[in-house]
DNA sequence: TATGAATGAGAGTTCATTCAT
DNA sequence: AATGAATGAACTCTCATTCAT
C-alpha cells in the first residue's frame, strides 16, 4: 500500500520546516515536494500554521510519553534512572531529528504557540526532571546543588545534539544520525554524570583525545 | 546629537529578527519600528537579507575579537583563562543578546549563509577553544578527555543560555540580561570547570538547593 | 460561452503592449484592463515576461506557418508565389496588427530575447526568402542582383505598413486594418514586383498621383 | 579640456535609451555609466523625460536641417536632388546611429509626445519629400504613380538600415557603421531611383549574386 | 555645480486560502 | 478525497524625484 497524500504531506513538511523554518517554508513548497495539490494542505490540516503545530505538539506528546514510561520503571538508583531516561530521550530525537531540529528552534521564538508548548508540555517535563534530581539528592545519590542550573544543565545535554546539529556535522563530522553516535555521546554523557551529578570519581578508560581517529586530523 | 536613521533601522530589526526570525520579519515592520521609510533599508543596506547578514557578521567579528583578546592575555593558568575566556563572552552575549539570539537561531537553519559563516568566524572559534583545552591537558591542568565532546560541551555552557533564552525565562524567571546573572552562572560555571575540566574536586559552598530564592514557588 | 480569464489577459496584454511597449506597460494595468486579478497573470503565464514571450513566440509560429503553407502550394512562376506569399503575411500582419507592432518593435532591441527569436524564426524566414528570390533567378524570372539588399528589401515592403503604421496613419490617414487597405498595397507591390525583381516594363494603369482622393487634401 | 558631466550623461543616455528603451532604462542606470550623481539627471535636463525629449528633438532638427541644406542646393535635376538627399540623410543617421535607432523606435508608439514630433517634424519632412516627387514628375523626370506610397516607399528605405540594424546585423553580418556600408548601400538605391522613380532602364554593373563576398557562404 | 540622504509611489511576484467541481 | 482556478493581501525592491548642504 501506498503512503497515503496526508502522510506524504507530513513527511514533505517535516523535511522542509526543518531546513527552512515556519516562515522561510511555503505551502506550495510543501505540496510541490510531496507532489500533491496545494488545497490538500488546507483541506487536512485546516492550512500551514494547524500542520505546524500537528508536527510540533505530535513529537512533543512522544517525549512526554517517553518520560512517562522512563519514570514507570523500577529502577535500582536515580543515576540509572537518569542515564536511562537521557538515552531513550536522545535515541527518541535521533529518531524524529528533523522534528526535534524543528521544534529547538521553534522553541526560540516569541510566539503564543511558543508560551502555549511551554506551559503544556515543558513545564511537565520539568517538574519530573527536579522530581529525579531532588529525590536523588535525598538519597545522597547526587551531589547538593542548585536544583535549577542543574535542571538546566541536564535539559541542555540532551538537547544539544539536535539543537546543533549543523554546527557538530560541520566542524567535526559527527552526524547525530549514525548509528553509534548515540552510544558515542553516551560515554560522555555518563562520564558527565558520574562526575557531576554524583560525588563519584571517574575517569575515562580510553586515553585517546579523540573518540574518533578521524576527527584527529 | 539624534541617532541616526540607519542607527534605527538596525536597532529595530534586531529586536524583529531577534522575536520573530528572518522570515518572520517584514522590512515594513522594521521601517515602521524605526520610524523610516521602507526604502531606506534597501538604500542603506541593498535589502533585507544585507542588513540580515551585517548583523550577523558584526556580532561574529566583535565574538571573535573578544577571543582575540582574551587569548592575548598574560595568564597564570588555563584554567584562569577559560573562566576568563566565558567570562567576557557571557558579557559580549549579555550586552548583545538580541543579535546573539538571532544568530544562534540561524545557526540552525540550512542555507548558504550559515555555510559561509560556519568556515569564516566558527572555525577560528574551534580552532582557540581546541587550543586552550589541549595546551591545559599538556600541561596536566586539565583531565585527559576526548577533545571533540569537550569543546562541543564548553561552546554549549558558553551560549545556553543566549539559545534557550525563553526557556529560562518562561520556566524559571531567570532573565539573562538582569545585572547579578552572570555572577550566578559564572558560579555555576566554575564549579564545573572544577569539577569537570580540571581534577580539582570542588564542592558549592552554599547548601541551598536553588541560587534564587523566589524560584522555589 | 464566456472568453476565458486567460484569453481576456491575452487581448488585454496585446493592446497594451502595443500600445506603450513591455516596459510601459504594468501588469496591474493588464489585469485591470482585462477585469481580472493581478496574480491571475503570474499564475498562467509565470509572470510578465512570459507573458509577453508566449505572445511573440505564438505570432512568429503563425507567421513561419504561413510561410511553409504558400511554399508548399504549387505555383506556375516564382513571381506568382512571391506576390501569394506577399499578401498572405500582410493579412496574417493585418488580422494580428497589435501582436505584428509589437514583435516588430521588441526586434529593435537588443536582448537575449531577441537574439533567440531571431535564430529561431527569422532565420528560417531569411532562409526562405533567399531560396525563392534564388530559384526566380536561376529560372530567368528574377532580374539578377545581389541577393543579399534584395531580399532585405523585400522583408522590408511586407512588414513596413505595421513597422509604421502610426506614421501612415497620422501623416496619410492610411490604416492597415481598413479592408481595402491590402488590395490598395498589393497595387504598390505588384508594381514594385514588376520592375524591380523582374525585368518586365509595367505602369500603373491609373493616372491618379494619389490613390485615395480625401488623401489629397 | 574633458568632457563636461551633463556630456557625460547625454552619451550614457544615448547607448541605454538605444539598447533598452525608455521605459527599460532608469536615471540610476544612465548615471552610474555616466559616473556621475543620480541627481544632476533631474539637475540639468529637469528629469529623465526631459533628457529624452531633448535626444529626441536635437535629432530631428539635425534632420530637417540636412533637408533643407540639401533643398537649397542648385542641382541640374531631381534625380540628382533625391540622391544627394538620401546620401545625406544616410550619412547623418550614420554618424548618429545610436539616437536614430532610439527615435525610429519611440516614433511607433502612441503616446502625446511623438503625436507633438510627428506634427512638428515628420509633417515637415512629408511636405519635403512630396515637393520633389511631384516636381519630378512634372518635369516628366520621375514615372506617374500614386504619390502616398511614393513617398512612404521612399521614406522606408531611407531609415530602413537604421530600423532594423539588428536584423542586418545578425542575420547578414551588415554593419551600417562600418565605413564602406552607405557607400554600397547607396548602390542599391541608386538602382532603385533608376527602375522604380525614373523611367530609365538600369543594371547592376556586377554580377555577383551578393555585394560582399563574405555573405555568400 | 554637485551630492548623499531620503521619500512616496508603484513595480512584479508570492503568499495562504477559498471555492466550484 | 482531490483539484485547478482564482483571489486579496502582503511581500521586497526599484523608481524618479526632492532637498539640505
Amino acid at each position: 500500500m501506498k503512503e497515503s497524500k496526508k502522510d506524504r504531506i507530513i513527511d514533505a513538511a517535516v523535511r522542509l520546516f526543518h531546513t527552512q523554518g515556519f516562515d522561510g517554508t511555503s505551502v506550495r513548497d510543501i505540496a510541490s515536494k510531496a507532489n500533491v495539490n496545494v488545497a490538500l494542505v488546507s483541506y487536512h490540516f485546516g492550512g500551514k500554521k494547524g500542520l505546524y503545530e500537528e508536527l510540533m505538539t505530535q513529537f512533543l506528546e512522544g517525549h512526554l510519553q517517553i518520560m512517562k514510561n522512563e519514570l514507570e520503571k523500577t529502577i535500582t538508583t536515580n543515576k540509572e534512572l537518569v542515564l536511562s531516561l537521557i538515552k531513550s530521550l536522545l535515541e527518541y530525537q535521533s529518531k524524529n531529528h528533523f522534528v526535534a531540529r524543528m521544534v529547538h528552534r521553534e522553541m526560540t521564538m516569541d510566539s503564543v504557540l511558543v508560551r502555549e508548548l511551554m506551559s503544556t508540555y515543558l513545564r511537565k517535563e520539568k517538574h519530573d526532571l527536579e522530581e529525579i534530581i531532588r529525590t536523588g539528592m535525598k538519597r545522597g545519590e547526587f551531589r547538593k546543588q542548585p536544583l535549577d542550573f542543574v535542571v538546566i544543565h541536564l535539559r541542555t545535554m540532551i538537547n544539544m545534539p539536535f539543537q546543533s546539529p549543523h554546527y557538530l556535522s560541520e566542524l567535526y563530522q559527527i552526524t547525530t544520525t549514525e548509528p553509534y553516535f548515540i552510544e558515542r555521546y553516551m560515554k560522555h554523557i555518563r562520564h558527565w554524570v558520574d562526575l557531576w551529578l554524583c560525588k563519584n570519581q571517574s575517569e575515562y578508560t580510553t586515553t585517546t583525545t579523540y573518540l574518533l581517529p578521524r576527527s584527529i586530523s
